[in-house]
RNA sequence: GGCCAAGUAGCUCAGUUGGUAGAGCAGCGGAUUGAAAAUCCGCGUGUCGGUGGUUCGAUUCCGCCCUUGGCCA
């Protein structure tokens, strides 16, 4: 029989992170972050990372990886994310993987294609391209080398487009043909899901206003400020796309005021969490607990309870 | 008490020279394969403050009333 894994997926400020300290002092596991953000070094307030207190205590394995510089990407996480399991199995703990990139989680559990890594010069060329023409010349562009996938996506999916046409150009076939082969092992894992949601949708959002109230309170601006000066960052990186450094890098910019930043930096939060539910509820085989019962640690302990054993 | 301004979507407002109304934000639903906290798509019936009048027809014009803000007493 493989061994578990469990996996707890929830949206931003559902309290993924309070549960899985709780079971942590229960359960021999190891957490696992499943998060896009705080895999950069030096953002902690705005990505709600632990603080190092915590962290002393409960290690987290996948978090502060990479420079603000640079980009991560679901492959790698499924990479980082099987070598650091196997290493947590073999010392005979169970890995916690605890987070709200449900991308992440969904390349984890069915697989990704083998597919060419990002090329950087080829993306440069592209963008110019789309600066010149917009994206929807680029859409038709596509159209002719790719016609599936062109008719899939949208003519302004600036993202997909792109990622479209320098498979389609590195590899000289179309997409589908890359997506037909699942070449990625499924994990040796037993997977114990878990999904957090919130009975209750405004209680979220008065939650997720509150927190960022609080990120604002303890230093996120400091926090973009000196990433700037520390890092070479642009407005277009990953990690300044982050929500809500995104919006307070455009308050340093002096594009809108203090009153602004908090009121787009929270309505970019709970886009954010719609979009994680969304994912959520589409995953039809993961269990649902609600996020707003009092005693949120003890049923999730009782479920994953039953599946270990 | 008098004068002035405003009352339209959850919020901020636009608009109809009289033919029952639409933007932004918020909210909701969806897509999602190496940037995913990204990127993109879809969803708008609201006693147009109330009530009388003029009119074929009033949210629009007129009277009165109510509410809010300002100025004057």
């Amino acid at each position: 029989m493989l061994p578990p894994a469990i996996l707890l997926m929830g949206p931003t400020a559902s309290g993924k992170t309070a549960v899985a300290l709780e079971l942590a002092t229960r359960l021999p596991v190891e957490i696992v972050s499943v998060d896009s953000a705080q895999v950069y070094h030096d953002m902690n307030i705005g990505t709600a990372k632990p603080n190092p207190a915590t962290l002393a205590k409960y290690p987290h394995h996948l978090i502060d990886l990479i420079s603000p510089e640079e980009s991560y990407s679901a492959a790698r996480f499924c990479a980082d994310a099987l070598r650091v399991t196997a290493d947590i199995t073999a010392r005979g703990r169970i890995p916690l993987l605890v987070g709200g990139t449900m991308l992440y989680f969904k390349a984890l559990r069915e697989g990704l294609s083998d597919l060419p890594d990002a090329d950087v010069e080829l993306r440069r060329k592209i963008d110019a391209e789309a600066a010149e023409h917009g994206w929807p010349a680029l859409h038709a562009a596509l159209a002719a080398l790719d016609p599936a996938t062109a008719a899939r996506l949208k003519p302004n999916d600036a993202q997909r487009i792109q990622r479209a046409l320098e498979v389609v150009r590195l590899t000289g076939a179309p997409l589908a043909t890359s997506y037909a082969i699942k070449s990625q092992a499924t994990p040796p894992y037993r997977f114990i899901s878990l999904g957090l949601m919130p009975g209750d949708r405004a209680v979220l959002h008065e939650r997720i206003a509150q927190r960022f109230d609080d990120m604002l309170a303890t230093g996120l601006i400091d926090e973009v400020t000196a990433l700037r000066t520390r890092y070479k960052l642009h407005a277009n990186l990953p990690s300044m796309r982050c929500v809500g450094y995104r919006q307070v890098w455009e308050y340093l910019e002096g594009h809108h005021d203090r009153t602004a930043l908090r009121e787009k930096g929270i309505a970019a939060t709970r886009q954010l969490a719609k979009r994680q539910m969304t994912w959520l509820r589409g995953m039809h085989d993961v269990p649902q607990l609600d996020c707003l019962a009092a005693d949120l640690a003890r049923r999730v302990l009782a479920v994953i309870e039953r599946e270990v054993a």
